[in-house]
RNA sequence: GCGGGCGUGGUGGAAUUGGUAGACGCGCGGGAUUCAAAAUCCCGUUCCGCAAGGAGUGUGGGUUCGAUUCCCACCGCCCGCACCA
């Protein structure tokens, strides 16, 4: 063996190897048990950056890990393929969205490969070929012909000068982030699906999930927002009835006003004839749309001037025009609680309204003044008629049940959950398969037409969608009445594509989007990785899908992802120098970000040469996600090519718990590099022929066995590391013997899923044939357990020594033990003690 | 603003989920080897204290024989908020 292992030489060695025999490629009629080992699908930017490395890092240790213990695993990879950064590309540099997609996807693939994925390049996809995006204009058909897909009006972001739509991220302080432009709201007619319609069930679903994180369900629960309520009408002093909807029926005696959306039809009609109200809801029109910045706005409003009739009190309630009222939840209108809202008493507040407590502690505390802020707890009521002393539920019940009987309002079940907005006013992305024709009206595209494929030639050089203005891409004959019609411009959103796409790596036939007998095969997905930053939308949308495809008898499966895994990002410290002025040669005040290779390290400190070639410091940042803004980024390929794919790949598993934040240092990888050369030197003393027997390096070795299997399928890579190293060690230091042979192959067998070049390259120099075929070792479950144990021994629950026991010694023993105790006798000084605690293997706690 | 999460040595973190806090890694200090360096190996490394001992898991309270773990309040940081993916 040589003497130093050499990466360079080894990773590409390897890879060639595993493609040219298939290891990966995932057998549809194999008989094994099977497992879907699923990683979310990169955007294809240009680059893979280090959390992508992260990602599929874990995935590929546990699909490895998966086919040493006799698993067929299905482990695919594709590309997320459309989006706006194609078009944003094509905008700046000139180049097709198309072109620049499929080239980045060839460097991205190149850069995975040289990372060693143990994955089946056979079933790639891309969401923005044809071969894809037809299928999925069929689905989109299917579902359309089950109504699931409609259409209505819904507001946008418009920029006036782009002549386009705005992406929420592309509007910043209500302009256009191009031109700069003031965004409008504005209406359009767009295509939605009716994932509302599910929404009973994707609540329900949550709880069958149950190896998913509790904090994602829980955050799916809150975004599906079932609420019950009740809803009533208002009589107004013009003789119109005002629908609103409370979740808290409870506090309806303490209502000061009434608040109307902006977009409302009482606001709208308000704003005939009066200039002032119009121009209020031309302000909430151009502020922002998206719920952060409306909840954070200040609270304004606008007095109509009607009055609502309160239906207990028979008080004349003045009705705002408010926006913090959302038109797309409950009946867009609400009864104002100053009192029990926090919204409602900032409102209240601004326009001196009366702020009445309708729910106290206890009755004495009725008319105790508010601090400052809605109290929004819980209580009983007081000031409220009838309901005084009722507790909140019992409150809402009554009052549910009074309306009803009084025939003027009903109990009502909400949900926060909206339809799902398909409908992008872009290029890039899948054409909604239908046309317009003047005599039929929305046409679906026939099947046997699709796919609609996008244009190759179109123009960004002017403002607007290229897709509207293409001069004959739209054109198209009615497939109805054969009358001239126009396509559908607008393309799916690309959450459409992440949807579906684990489906698709099934089995990929032509002719359908999938076959439903591979689903039946590979699907739910038994573990699938990414980021917690998709915890509501994308798997949201997973599961509707999902669920959708089988309420139309597509496929069985209900939920596509059994076991999902959210991993933290990776952070890397930040480098700022501070601007000097040029006149005074003083600090300025403004800084600039270095990137890690701009910099030189001295001890602690951190400087960096100018021009002259003179060290200036360089002040150390915050520990903050990569991102090419502050230049805190570090290219996976350098990092490869220095210290190869496995002290990368090492890195990403060691010391950080995959689901918190993983720092980034020099300093680690170094260590990984120097680890990678420190196994490959106690392989090389791998020794088939010795002979002697280790019986603690022995139980070492199962333990660790045991508790790295563990550890890899609970995805606690971290913990698998540190047992590793614990097992390296003891391994180093042990005197030659069969024992310590057999611990050094275990080793390399153990860390084969995180270090696969190493372990091929050891693997073969011990002459056996290829790790990635290889099984997982098997252990004694005798040798797992100790015979002895240490025991703490405690007075008032400080430690005060520890004692080695047999293993399993009864209670009286190990009191009689702990109460001897030399130091025990020293603090008791021959009083009794109070009482004794004893828990076997553990402790004994004597209470004096 | 609303919803979700996190907080342990210089540093990343571990702790059979209420039972010996700091495993393992990085860094740092000392030593060996070397003409020298790199690499490698050995020893040490929570804080205060010469020691005995004491303190200690963001802060303040509580429950318990015993709390990093459970409860309450507060502080700080991070993620999501529906057209970024």
């Amino acid at each position: 063996m040589n003497e130093r292992f050499d990466p360079a030489r080894a990773d590409s060695h390897w890879q060639k190897v595993w493609d040219e025999k298939q290891c990966f490629r995932a057998d549809d009629a194999s008989s094994k048990p099977r497992s879907y080992v699923l990683e979310m699908f990169p955007y294809p930017s240009g680059r893979i950056h280090i959390g992508h490395v992260r990602n599929y890092t874990m995935g590929d240790v546990l699909a490895r890990y998966k086919r040493m213990r006799g698993f067929e695993v299905l482990h695919p990879m594709g590309w997320d393929a459309f989006g706006m950064p194609a078009e944003n590309a094509a905008m700046e540099q000139g180049v097709h969205p198309g072109g620049w997609t499929r080239e980045n996807i060839a460097n991205m693939k190149a850069q995975l490969k040289r990372l060693g994925f143990a994955l089946d390049w056979s079933r790639e996809l891309a969401t923005c070929e044809p071969d894809y995006y037809g299928h999925e204009q069929a689905l989109f058909l299917d579902l359309y012909a089950a109504g699931l897909v409609y259409r209505k009006e819904s507001a946008v972001n418009w920029d006036p000068i782009d002549q386009t739509v705005l992406a929420n991220e592309q509007v910043i302080d209500g302009r256009g982030w191009r031109s700069g432009a003031l965004v409008e709201k504005r209406k359009l007619s767009q295509w939605f699906l009716k994932i509302t319609d599910f929404a009973e069930e994707l609540l329900e679903g949550l709880d069958s999930l149950d190896k998913w994180p509790e904090k994602v369900r829980t955050m799916q629960e809150n975004w599906i927002g079932k609420s019950q309520g009740l809803e009533f009408s208002f009589d107004l002093s013009n003789g119109d009835r005002l629908p609103v909807y409370t979740t808290r029926a409870d506090t309806i005696f303490g209502a000061s006003f009434v608040a109307v959306a902006a977009d409302h039809p009482v606001a709208q009609r308000a704003a005939q004839g009066n200039v002032e109200a119009q121009a209020f809801i031309d302000l909430c029109k151009a502020s922002g749309t998206t719920a952060a910045e409306l909840e954070t706005a200040e609270k304004l409003g606008f007095d109509t001037g009607l009055t609502a009739k309160h239906p207990f009190t028979g008080a004349d309630l003045p009705v705002y025009i408010a926006n913090f009222v959302l038109m797309e939840y409950g009946t867009g209108a609400i009864m104002a609680v100053p009192g029990h809202d926090q919204r409602d008493f900032d409102f209240a507040t601004k326009y001196g309204l009366p702020i009445q407590r309708v729910i106290a502690a206890s009755a004495d505390d009725a008319d105790r003044p508010f601090t400052g802020e809605a109290e929004a707890g819980d209580g009983i009521c007081v000031n409220s008629g009838f309901l005084d002393g009722m507790s909140v539920d019992d409150a809402k019940a009554a009052v549910i049940a009074h309306a009803e009987a009084g025939g003027w309002g009903e109990g009502k079940t909400v949900w926060r959950l909206r339809d799902w907005g398909v409908s992008r006013q872009r290029y890039w992305g899948t054409p909604i398969p239908f046309i317009h024709c003047g005599t039929c009206g929305v046409v679906p595209v026939p099947k046997a037409q699709l796919p609609v494929v996008l244009p190759e030639d179109v123009d960004f050089s002017v403002p607007g969608n290229p897709l509207a203005r293409h001069p004959t891409w739209k054109h198209v004959d009615c497939p109805a009445c054969s009358k001239p019609a126009m396509r559908e411009t607008d393309t799916l959103d690309t959450f459409v594509n992440s949807s579906w796409y684990f489906l698709r790596f099934a089995s990929q036939p032509g002719d359908r989007p999938f076959d439903p007998a591979a689903i039946a095969k590979w699907l739910p997905v038994e573990q699938y990785i990414g980021g917690i930053e998709h915890a509501i939308l994308h798997l949201l949308y997973a599961r509707f899908w999902t669920r959708a495809l089988a309420r139309i008898g597509m496929i069985e499966i209900k939920e596509p992802f059994a076991s999902l895994f959210t991993q933290g990002m990776v952070t890397h410290e930040t480098y700022e120098l501070e601007y000097l002025d040029p006149l005074t040669g003083e600090k300025s005040g403004k800084t600039t970000y270095l990137a890690p290779d701009e910099i030189e390290r001295v001890g602690d400190k951190v400087y960096w040469r100018n021009l002259k070639n003179e060290r200036v410091p360089v002040k150390i940042g915050r520990v903050i996600k990569m991102s090419k803004s502050k230049k805190n980024v570090v290219d996976p390929d350098e990092i490869v090519a220095t210290y190869g794919a496995d002290a990368i790949r090492w890195f990403m598993l060691s010391d950080s718990p995959p689901e918190r934040d993983l720092p980034w240092s020099e300093a680690g990888i170094e260590g990984c590099g120097r680890f990678v050369q420190r196994l490959w030197r106690l392989f090389g003393q791998y020794d088939a022929a010795a002979t002697g027997e280790d019986k603690a390096l022995d139980r070492k070795r199962d333990q660790t066995i045991a508790a790295a299997a563990e550890d890899i399928e609970a995805l606690g890579f971290n913990k698998a590391v540190a047992r590793i190293y614990e097992l390296t060690n003891t391994a180093e230091k042990a005197a030659p013997s069969a024992s310590r042979s057999a611990a050094i192959r275990t080793l390399l067998l153990l860390v084969a899923p995180m270090m696969p070049h190493l372990a091929e390259e050891a693997w073969q120099a011990m002459g056996e044939g290829l790790v990635a075929e290889a099984a997982w070792p098997p252990f004694d479950p005798a040798l797992l357990v100790e015979d002895e144990v240490t025991i703490a021994i405690q007075v008032n629950g400080k430690l005060r020594d520890t004692q080695t026991v047999a293993k399993g010694m009864d209670k009286a023993e190990l009191e009689a033990i702990a109460v001897a105790n030399n130091k025990v006798q020293a603090i008791l000084s021959g009083a009794a003690p109070k009482k004794v605690i004893v828990v076997p293997d553990r402790l004994v706690n004597i209470v004096a």
